[in-house]
DNA sequence: ACCTTCGTACGAAATTGGTCGTATATTCGT
DNA sequence: ACGAATATACGACCAATTTCGTACGAAGGT
């Protein structure tokens, strides 16, 4: 039984990375922190974080009256599942493609450090 | 002034990828592409290619009776948008992150020629 | 005890993306 | 010349997403 992916719509996926930064929170801290770059009401927060309940992204405690959310899909996994999709649909199925643009792009923000960890990796399928 | 860049849907760009493959392309011709992967009425790609027109995706020729169509946006430059758009909301913003999983995620039909392109660029990061 | 604040639940409007039916015009084959 | 095929235009509908108003129960302070 393949347990069927849910893709997390734009509005989720706002509200998964919170969480996943956090471990757990409330839905007044995801809302905190979510209406820091967009202007949005309480209950908005509230009803997204619901549904997502339903669907399986999200789980939460119930025992407190302030209910507590966590993460009920990997991270890992869902940025995986997301990726191939878009390397599919925007650059033929190619994951070259989409690393040559991701780094060409220009990240004027990226550490020796990081770039040693991208060699490394290079590196190891090198020798395959 | 900043040309308001659109975001193209789902839809649209499996469209758009048929015109960057084609140069131009009929709605006729779009569709029959379409019709082998999914299963969808001509009026649904004409009515999707005409929102594209207004929207300024595409451009059409009217002179002829069948219009001919052609893409209106640069196929590097959306991707690079939906790539950073991807890297922000999915990846903490750092495109390192993304380029590890895609590495990651084992494309075992990367060539040799592929992986040094992706060498090179490394090499040029590395230098700055 | 009372009122203000904070919490969830829930219905419903507004938006968006995708779908197609139908109208109407043009072209083509015979 | 006439019917079939093919083209665009356009309105309408449906489903999913996002939005919020409102109701109402449970703390918390004074």
């Amino acid at each position: 039984m393949a347990a069927k992916y849910i893709k997390p719509t734009e509005s989720e996926l706002e509200i998964l990375n919170i969480l996943w930064a956090n471990d757990v929170a409330t839905v007044r801290e995801v809302h905190e922190e979510l209406a820091k770059s967009k202007d949005v009401g309480y209950t908005t927060t509230l009803k997204l974080m619901q549904i997502m309940n339903e669907k399986g992204l999200v789980k939460r405690d119930e025992s407190m009256r302030t209910h507590v959310y966590q993460p009920a899909v990997n991270r890992e996994k869902t940025q995986k599942h997301l990726l191939n999709k878009m390397i599919d649909s925007l650059f033929g199925g190619s994951s070259t493609q989409l690393v040559l643009q991701a780094l060409g792009s220009g990240d004027k923000n990226m550490s020796a450090e990081e770039i040693e960890q991208i060699q490394t990796l290079i590196n190891n399928l090198k020798k395959s």
